[in-house]
RNA sequence: UCCGCCCUGGUGUAAUGGCAGCACGCCGGCCUUUGGAGCCGUGCAGUAUAGGUUCGAAUCCUAUGGGCGGAG
């Protein structure tokens, strides 16, 4: 086959560029520009986009004998990503910028471009797994190293997108042995530290990145109670679930923690609470998409559901959970109409879970498994205290 | 003006004559292809001020300043 590797410059990318190699494909490296000022991008081999990301990528192409290129997909990206992340961070939302970007430059831009030069595979140094079904369709698993399992941040990705993904490394036992191959093959970049943080936003400080880009007004800081606790200088930058940086003057009665439990952009208020006031049962996703056909078995009611995982952040524990079909949101509606980023149309999927979830923010992705495969996935729009569903829910993984 | 109670890190508190501790916060580190969270740290930071008693004072005494309540 005709392979095109996205070499990140990491370690993972390089192997998996290699092991394509060696399986007799044909293969060709490319390097993704995502900003049209790298000087901007962080540095320091934190990111997956700098120039010296770029250098890294290089010298391992030509280590493997591969032609590479650098593709500019810096304007899409702006405008895809960056754009949209600032926009939901207006909306009092709270994006995921690197699933954005897999659905929308990595297995989209790039995969359609791709596609179009004749390649038949783009691979990438992602831990997961196609698998095919008794058809010969193309399923999503979870990575053999439940420790890096990439899966999630793949969730967005439909069937026919998978039918075009390849990830050599992602039945790897382990990432030691991912940078062991790295080392034994001479790949500087083997003992390159992983990824972390937005890679567009320099120091890793969101809110003073996010604070010249969009209007920030002064406004208060309330508890559950409504009882006016502080200040802050923007709404937007906060988060649902932060503990850090409330700038509270006076600790909670009882001596514990508190954490953003509500944010609303018209009254440009911050609520906050317990850790028992952040507590879910109930999501309610948009955009809904599935990786692969819709399970045939999904009702349209709590007692039709089907039975599943729910998984709302990279690393967090997988959650016995019941899933089922909204309506359909075909536009926007007209008390949102002035709201930027306002929710976008698509069918909502409503999932109540087994155990409480914390810390959820909307704009976040939740991604439904069965076992180690993905099913889907929708943007996180409002969360519930209780589950909307009578029964109980199957607790049994599979 | 008089009487009584009170004043400990940024904040809330513990220690009633014997090593000023805890929590929140802040800072740093770990973790992490998102935000957050979580975990770790001998990290930061305090006895309102001035005297006195005592081997030793946050603690007892005196004065001053500040706060609260009551007679006015």
């Amino acid at each position: 086959m005709r392979v095109l590797v996205a070499m990140s410059g990491g370690v993972d990318s390089a192997v998996a560029a290699a092991r394509a190699v060696d399986a007799g494909h044909e293969v060709v490296g490319v390097h993704l520009a995502l900003s049209r000022m790298p000087g901007t991008l962080r540095t320091g081999s934190r990111g997956c986009c700098t120039i010296e990301d770029s250098r890294d990528a290089h010298r391992v192409a030509g280590m493997l004998g591969i032609p590479f290129y650098v593709w500019d997909f810096s304007e899409r990206f702006k405008e895809d990503i960056v754009d949209d992340f600032i926009a939901e961070y207006a909306a009092g939302r709270t994006p995921n910028p690197c699933m954005r970007c897999n659905e929308r430059i990595k297995f989209a831009a790039l995969l359609d471009r791709a596609l179009a030069l004749g390649f038949d595979r783009i691979a990438t140094g992602h831990y997961a797994e196609v698998i095919r079904d008794a058809e010969g369709r193309p399923e999503l698993h979870r990575g053999e190293d439940l420790l890096k399992d990439q899966s999630y941040v793949l969730g967005v990705l439909t069937g026919d997108q998978l039918e075009h993904c390849y990830f050599p490394i992602g039945a790897t036992a382990s990432k030691a042995e991912v940078r062991a191959e790295a080392a034994e093959r001479g790949f500087p970049v083997a003992n390159k530290p992983d990824s972390y943080d937005i890679c567009f936003i320099p120091d890793g400080d969101t809110k003073a990145w996010l604070s010249d880009k969009i209007s920030m007004r002064p406004g208060l800081i309330k508890d559950e109670e409504g009882a006016v606790l502080g200040e802050h200088d923007g709404a937007m930058t906060y988060t649902i679930g932060q503990r850090k940086g409330l700038g509270i003057e006076k600790p909670a009665a009882d001596g514990r923690p508190r954490f953003v439990t509500g944010l609303d952009p018209e009254s440009n208020t911050v609520t906050v609470g317990s850790r028992e006031d952040l507590t879910v049962h109930h999501l309610t996703g948009i955009r809904t998409s599935w990786s692969g056909p819709a399970p045939s078995d999904i009702g349209d009611t709590a007692e039709t559901g089907i039975d599943c995982e729910v998984q709302i952040r990279a690393h967090a524990d997988p959650v016995p959970a019941r899933a089922w079909l909204g309506e359909v949101i075909a536009e926007v509606p007209a008390h949102e109409a002035d709201v930027p980023a306002a929710r976008p149309a698509g069918q909502l999927l409503h999932v109540d879970v087994a155990e409480a979830l914390s810390g959820v923010a909307p704009g976040q992705t939740m991604v439904i498994y069965r076992g180690t495969r993905v099913l889907g996935q929708a943007t996180i729009d409002v969360t519930a205290k209780d589950r909307l569903g009578e029964g109980a829910i199957a607790t049994a993984t599979v």
